[in-house]
DNA sequence: AAATTTACCGACCGATCGGTTGGCATATTC
DNA sequence: GAATATGCCAACCGATCGGTCGGTAAATTT
């Protein structure tokens, strides 16, 4: 076989960046080509189709946030506090990387009527819930950490929208600040393992 | 002149609908054709650019959300508290229509870099804002008011996005619920006019 | 060294894109 | 009733869309 003209995961990082910033209908598998530096039937060689190499930077897009964003929630030479404030913190300078905020819900409300990505996007938002959950969990009962976990990010997902449209980051830093306040501000609990059951 | 094959606040609806469904770039003038029995040239008949035929929907989304939405907000013939959740639901029941979700952020994320539409969604997110804010004003000084009243939008816009991807409509529900208590929450504070000088 | 596998490309496909043109029919103005 | 303005459409434009095909050149297997 001859030499490859790029590594794939540079080819996956190219690709995920054009989609970022022209979202999934705007973007041309010629697009994708020149981005790549491959001919248009070159991407067809490896992928059969747009969707399913759309799919392929999804998932690689996924591993990267794992790696980036909710390993922090796993650092414990951190204290929950600071690894709480670093995950926000990351979250909002991946959203400003080009401005193009958030690349779940970017796709999430571009095709999320399509039902094609849904399955993946679902999961890509759970998982960072779960993680994010983790934080709370010395602070809340589960169900209540989750919640609030996704309560968080949802406030995220908003602050994104205000600041894509005004390109104004105050909207973002003015989130991280907020939430990271009201992380500090619950009390820790000794984290107690009490069964609801009462009595007997 | 000949008769109108459709009335204009008819048009831009069906123009709506299928930009809302569909979004912007996944929208053809041959499927806002069909949707409102013209022919394609009929459109351009009336905007010169598909761009324009977007702001006109745009501005007509705008007013009739003003007319759902934000006015609840001005309705004082119900309490504050009721006013604000009828708000919430009405936002709630706009998202749930045929499950777009919110058309002013499927655009925003949509074409947020393309800066083509920004300065009107902007507008529109700012506007809802200020109307949401008067509710919160017997409750916090304005400019608390205007940044809770962001928040709660904020916190709306990322339930939709779990909304859309998951079809389902509890996260929504879920927002108004949590939204509606905290509100409850907040205690009435008597608005004393205090300019912030001291002394003198 | 022959056969096979792989990475890739130039050229092409029918369909559709946003947008244009010329003209027809109807309602209004004069 | 002639002139004008309007609403609309059939047919068309060059460009681009997602995707296909036949082939070439290089690395690997045999």
């Amino acid at each position: 076989m001859p030499v490859q003209k790029i590594e794939k995961v540079d080819f996956l990082l190219r690709c995920w960046e054009v989609f970022n910033r022209q979202g999934y209908h705007n973007t041309s598998m010629q697009d994708l080509a020149k981005a790549t530096g491959l001919q248009k039937a070159g991407l067809y060689h490896h992928y059969p189709t747009k969707q399913l190499l759309m799919e392929s930077v999804l998932d690689f897009a996924m591993q990267r946030f794992r790696s980036y964003v909710l390993a922090v929630a796993e650092d414990t030479s951190l204290p929950v506090e600071q690894r709480f404030e670093k995950m926000l913190r990351r979250q909002r300078r991946l959203a400003m990387l080009q401005r193009q905020g958030c690349f779940f819900a970017n796709i999430a409300l571009e095709t999320g009527r399509d039902e094609i990505f849904n399955k993946m996007l679902l999961l890509a938002m759970e998982e960072w819930t779960v993680s994010l959950s983790r934080l709370y969990a010395d602070r809340f009962e589960e169900v209540d950490a989750v919640m609030e976990a996704r309560r968080v990010i949802m406030e995220y997902e908003g602050a994104v929208v205000f600041y894509k449209i005004s390109g104004n980051p105050q909207y973002l830093e003015d989130f991280v600040t907020r939430a990271t306040k009201a992380f500090r501000a619950v009390p820790s609990i000794q984290h107690i393992h009490h069964h609801t059951s009462i009595g007997i």
